[in-house]
DNA sequence: AGCACA
């Protein structure tokens, strides 16, 4: 039996996430390793004891989130294995969208309503009103995979958007504090381009992480990918 | 294991 029979959704839902990474740092990782699988609307991730050690990541394409899913399935992340499904219900800057939110705020009110009638069958108290809004979507920025093809996971990177002075001695300097870095390559007829070269994957996924966006000069943040097989 | 939107 596989994990799901639930129907593929532009949300993905990733368990067995590690409890100890702060959610903060989580959300960001996660937004940053699977950015290259499309466009992300929305990293939602709780630390209630329910909900610690998942999180959801919402695409704009279903085809993002299966890529997603297959490629990324199992990816040791913060040393434990990702385990992804599409997520069951809609999420609700989805929903915001395609205007279902308000119905199903609605419905959810109701079923509110008629649960507290039947627990207060001494007192009839007919009340509430939760009207609550703040819709701060983080919205993050980024603009680089135009094309959506399904990247996996690779331990070489392919690094863009550099600025054209950029070195392969300054790239070195960058990428060589993190653990498992090998080398850099840069290619003279194209620049504005890099491949850094590290042990495995995982390695490589973590100094994506955290160099993403990296500017070596203000006008050019670095666009950080898993570089084709 | 665990499916939410602080």
């Amino acid at each position: 039996m596989l994990s799901g029979d639930i129907p593929p959704s532009q949300t993905i839902y990733i368990k067995n996430l590690n409890e100890k990474v702060k959610k903060e740092e989580l959300k960001r990782s996660l937004y940053t390793l699977f950015s290259q699988y499309g466009r992300i609307l929305d990293v939602v991730a709780l630390k209630t004891p329910k909900l610690r050690g998942q999180a959801w990541v919402v695409f704009t394409e279903i085809t993002a989130a299966s890529n997603a899913v297959r490629q990324m399935q199992n990816f040791p992340f913060y040393d434990k294995p990702m385990r992804i499904q599409y997520a069951k219900t809609k999420s609700d800057c989805i929903a915001k969208e395609d205007g279902s939110y308000d119905k199903k705020k609605k419905q959810e009110e109701k079923a509110e309503r008629k649960r507290r009638a039947e627990e207060a069958q001494q007192s009839t108290m007919p009340n509430g009103a939760t009207a609550q809004n703040g819709g701060s979507t983080a919205s993050f920025r980024h603009g680089n995979s135009s094309a959506q093809e399904a990247v996996a996971p690779n331990n070489i990177l392919f690094i863009e958007n550099l600025p054209h002075e950029a070195t392969s001695m300054m790239l070195e300097m960058l990428f060589q504090q993190y653990p498992g870095f090998r080398e850099v390559r840069m290619i003279e007829a194209k620049p504005g381009i890099a491949f850094v070269e590290f042990e495995d994957d995982q390695q490589s996924s973590m100094a994506m992480q955290t160099l993403q966006g990296f500017k070596i000069t203000p006008q050019n943040p670095m666009t950080i990918t898993f570089a084709k097989k």
